[in-house]
RNA sequence: GCCGAGGUAGCUCAGUUGGUGGAGCAUCCCCAUGGUAAGGGGAAGGACACGAGUUCGAGUCUCGUCCUCGGCUCCA
């Protein structure tokens, strides 16, 4: 059975779901109602609310209406005809003024007239009643725009089998089983804390020392490559953001101003957005010359961007983050090679984090925008040769560029192949412009650089939180906060089990030696449950040979081995980044 | 920000028609000194998110605020 099908029994069933609601709400008034990935939806205007108990009264209608053998008629009709039908439905009443030609089409199934050029299945015989479900309400707005009223959505998921249903269902349990906001909890990551405000992250020792590990990692790269680390401040007077054009652009996404008193006068400060402008003035500093380009100032710079409430989820979209931020300035012919380089060096550290799959996004002019479009031209142009050069798949988002250049954005995908947005490569002609940047170049002329800005990893907090989901939570040793417990079977083999943890620890093993009067059993539950990498247990066995006893995680116990050679397995896995 | 659902111990949750709040895990103490996924016993732990209101009496009913969750919109 082809694709095709399965889209028609989708979006049949968001019919026969409005055929339902109508005689639950006589009064209803109808949006529209699409195929999606893996099931469907259709949106209404209620007149009273609706309440998630009533969805299973719901798709128990659909199911007795799937089971009459109702047949999917089409019908063309003149736009007059529509109007008259879809008179007291206007949101169907808007679609038709908009349609273009004499004739609509619509769907009669039952006695449910809807507008609708199609496809749909032929008769209801073709669904099969066990193999869709419903599955939650949500508001929506009208067409997508929040001017728009609100409407009730109801989603449903279905497919041709009731097992393809059932096998869905369990893919979103194991990915609830995963999600980041639950094993930081249970792994003792981080927490948000209403006493410090939404979107806010507190990091515990343990995920601190993760986020420590990976920008440790990255910066090194980054060094390698040519990379200067600079430092800048959280703050900073408002006026250098009228510069940037970031208060005219973006004031709606800064935290507001904080108005200080100098010298007698206010002086309004902002908590910085992004650090572009900080990296700007260092550049700035002095007269440069061609001979120093390019110049690569990279930070791991925390920002603080004021997300709308209903955005913040967990780790993912908070609104205080650390970017691994990088501002490269070069001349025009530099251009090209640079952005190759950057590109190369993140495919390089993804392949790193254990990450395979990719969707790369070129992103063009949007409508609020600085600087002229051969400058927009050029930028989008150098972006394309780029990722032709490194002969990477994209697809063009149109109008999703940053207000002062176009862009690359990444999306790593995670083991349950869902995308994130991480990377961010973006060509900028109109700050060095703005901030009247220039270098000197072979002639002894002032010419003007290009600006790129680049995050590769995004915001660590994103990075980590999709990182926390790909591994579900079992981390590559090299990333693991903690790689080893030490568990002595009795008192008496403490005093070993500490001196194992100082020459692991000596050997650069992250070990923790866990002596509390528990049982071994207990322990071991336990470090399974922490996904420690390795767990050790030394006993009298294992002090007469200097020995220990290890169990990998995810294949139990794999026997005894000699201190040293562990450690040289640990070495040997740290060193390659490996697990 | 918008629509909807929630907020009870550190965590996961129960709490009947309104009548002074419970369990498991975690914590602390005691016993047990252990060999690969929970040894046993005891104790402590709570303005029931916050603020008003209705009531003789509110975890429970009403309203407001904050926060969380599912979506929508947004994401430099």
């Amino acid at each position: 059975m082809s694709n095709k099908k399965i889209e028609k029994i989708r979006h049949s069933l968001a019919h026969i779901m409005a055929a339902t609601v109508k005689e639950l709400y006589p009064r209803v008034k109808f949006g529209i109602g699409p195929a999606i990935e893996n099931g469907f939806y259709y949106d209404f205007d209620l007149t009273s609310p609706l309440f998630p108990e009533n969805l299973p009264k719901i798709e128990k209608k659909i199911r007795e209406l799937i089971r009459k053998d109702l047949k999917f008629e089409k019908e063309s009709i003149s736009r007059t005809e529509a109007k008259k039908i879809f008179k007291n439905q206007p949101y169907k009443f808007e679609l038709i003024k908009e349609l273009k030609g004499l004739q609509v089409s619509c769907f009669k199934f039952h006695d449910f007239v809807d507008l609708c050029k199609g496809p749909h299945i032929k008769s209801t015989k073709e669904i099969n009643p066990k193999a869709f479900k419903l599955t939650k309400i949500a508001g929506a707005y009208w067409r997508g725009d929040e001017k728009n009223p609100m409407l009730t959505r109801i989603y449903g998921v279905a497919f041709e089998t009731e097992k393809e249903l059932k096998d869905y269902l369990k893919q979103v349990e194991e990915a609830e089983q995963r999600d980041h906001r639950v094993l930081g909890e249970k792994l003792d990551l981080f927490h948000i804390d209403k006493a410090i405000g939404p979107g806010l992250i507190l990091w515990h020792p343990k995920g601190a020392l993760l986020k420590k590990i990976i920008e440790d990692y990255v910066l090194s790269e980054y060094l390698k490559a040519g990379y200067q680390l600079v430092n800048t401040p959280h703050i900073a007077k408002i006026s250098i953001w009228d510069t940037s054009g970031h208060t005219k652009f973006y004031k709606d996404s800064m935290f507001p101003v904080m108005q200080l008193k100098e010298m007698g006068k206010v002086i309004p400060y902002q908590l910085k957005p992004m650090n572009c402008p900080f990296h700007i003035l260092i550049y700035q500093k002095e007269i440069r010359s061609y001979r120093q380009l390019p110049i690569r100032y990279t930070e791991l710079g925390t920002v603080y961007r004021y997300e709308k409430s209903g955005t913040l989820h967990g780790l993912t979209r908070v609104r205080g983050f650390t970017q691994d931020d990088a501002h490269i300035f070069c001349t025009p012919e530099q251009l090209g090679k640079e952005l190759v380089s950057v590109l190369k060096l993140t495919l390089k550290i993804f392949k790193t984090f254990g990450f395979k799959e990719f969707e790369i996004c070129l992103s063009t002019r949007p409508k609020k925008y600085v600087g002229t479009l051969k400058s927009w031209q050029k930028a989008t142009n150098a972006l394309k040769y780029a990722l032709e050069k490194v002969k990477l798949a994209y697809q063009i988002d149109p109008g999703e560029g940053v207000f002062y250049g176009p862009k690359i954005d990444i999306k790593i995908k995670d083991s349950l192949g869902r995308a994130w947005q991480c990377t961010t490569i973006q060509v900028d002609f109109n700050l060095p412009e703005g901030f009247n940047l220039s270098y000197i170049d072979k002639k002894g002329k002032k010419k003007q650089p290009i600006m790129i800005h680049r995050a590769l990893l995004g915001s660590l907090e994103r990075f980590i939180g999709v990182l926390i989901e790909h591994y579900a939570g079992a981390f590559p040793l090299w990333l693991a906060p903690e790689q080893t417990w030490i568990i002595p079977v009795g008192t008496r083999h403490k005093k070993y089990a500490r001196e194992t943890c100082k020459q692991l620890y000596e050997n650069s093993s992250r070990s923790i030696v866990k002596d509390a009067n528990e049982t071994v059993s207990k322990k071991i539950r336990e470090g399974e449950i922490q996904k420690i990498p390795y767990l050790l247990v030394v006993g009298d066995k294992e002090i007469k040979r200097k020995s220990v006893r290890v169990r990998q995680r995810g294949k139990g116990d794999i026997g005894k081995m000699k201190l040293n050679k562990f450690i040289e397995k640990c070495q040997n896995c740290l060193c390659k980044r490996k697990n």
